[in-house]
DNA sequence: TATGCGTGGCC
DNA sequence: TGGCCAAGCAT
């Protein structure tokens, strides 16, 4: 077993030699740690640093981020995916002017009440701008630490979370709750890594159980499988006069809140293969489109959505002063966030391929 | 406790 | 290439 003295101070000897440098680590601004952990959820630093600059830039105080429209936000947030972050990002900012004048709570009940904030982020905001002493458990230090004490748990479970929390509270030196969690972070981000771990030049490859054993890959121990499920989407894209149809996805499910064009959604393949241009009605125009762009496949974490759009040059009266859509000019269209699965047709909208 | 939620990078 | 993976949270 790692001595106390041992692990803290070679993992935070080592950070120092070999961190990156990332803004979020020169600030203890509980406003700036929020957004960047907020950001970071699930979200590589690569992915998410330039929305961070573009928030901290468009938002600089909580009181900026509490009075934006939600539109603001989510015009930010367009591409980055994970969509509810935005919405409970712009809660959490108006719940903590209304409840606390824009201040922080420094305790963890209080933090965890407010919308967006979990387990983990209220615990990273107390470590990061408060330097209480509190340990963060996230999916670095779950491989990292699993993997040096071979530890065979399964991992997100309450059982496991209080066995990893006290094991590294042991660990953690009083008052330095800052540096030594976003060391052992760094260091499963940059040296135990999920795949082509960096053992050979691993600190604490003489100590680590899970190699010794050569049982690296086994660690952690997850729950695996998860079953995609195929969708197939007809897009309707009615331009006319320099104006289309677009519409806000509002029900429960992927894209909440942002925008697409008229859906037509088939149950499955044979249906999206056989079905003709229509729509749910079943109405058929009577002219045929313009053009039909096919065989488009975006891949989501648990859905693979298979997509075709249709293009016609003219809109149908249905659509017109229809409350579930929104007709607007083609010019005013980067004002609507969209999945990024339509990135490319907007591009070819914008520039005016299919007038 | 189990499931759904995006996107991009990696091999 | 397809599957895995990344600083979680809400329900």
């Amino acid at each position: 077993m790692l001595k106390n003295f041992d692990f803290s101070s070679n993992l935070i000897h080592w950070y120092e030699e070999n961190k990156r440098d990332l803004p979020w680590r020169h600030t203890q601004n509980p406003y700036f740690i929020l957004l960047s952990e907020i950001i970071l959820q699930q979200t590589r630093v690569q992915q998410g640093l330039p929305y961070y600059y573009k928030f901290i830039h468009n938002f600089p105080t909580i009181f900026d981020l509490a009075k934006a429209e939600e539109s603001e936000i989510y015009q930010l947030w367009q591409g980055l995916g994970y969509y509810s972050r935005a919405k409970n990002l712009h809660l959490c900012a108006k719940q903590l002017v209304s409840l606390y004048q824009g201040s922080f709570p420094e305790n963890y009940n209080d933090l965890i009440k407010l919308s967006g904030i979990g387990p983990y982020t209220a615990s990273a905001i107390l470590a990061f701008a408060f330097n209480k002493n509190v340990v963060l458990i996230d999916g670095n230090v779950y491989r990292f630490i699993s993997r040096l004490w071979s530890i065979n748990e399964l991992i997100n479970t309450s059982k496991s979370l209080r066995i990893f929390n006290e094991l590294l509270l042991h660990y953690l030196p009083k008052n330095q709750s800052n540096i030594f969690n976003q060391a052992i972070m760094e260091y499963g981000a940059l040296i135990c890594t999920p795949k082509q771990m960096k053992c050979g030049i691993c600190v604490f490859q003489s100590q680590c159980i899970s190699f010794k054993n050569n049982e690296i890959d086994q660690f952690p121990v997850k729950k695996k499988n998860i079953i995609k499920k195929n969708r197939y989407f007809t897009y309707f894209v009615f331009i006319e006069n320099q104006q289309l149809i677009i519409s806000k996805r509002v029900v429960k499910d992927i894209w909440q809140n942002l925008f697409e064009f008229p859906l037509s959604e088939e149950e499955s393949l044979s249906d999206f293969e056989k079905s003709e241009f229509y729509r749910e009605n079943k109405l058929k125009y009577s002219k045929e489109p313009n053009f039909v762009i096919t065989n488009k496949k975006h891949i989501l974490t648990h859905q693979n959505i298979f997509s075709r759009f249709v293009i016609y040059d003219f809109i149908p009266k249905e659509f017109k002063n229809n409350q579930k859509f929104k007709q607007i000019f083609i010019n005013q269209i980067d004002d609507y966030p969209f999945p990024v699965m339509m990135n490319e047709i907007i591009q070819q909208i914008k520039i005016g391929l299919y007038l």
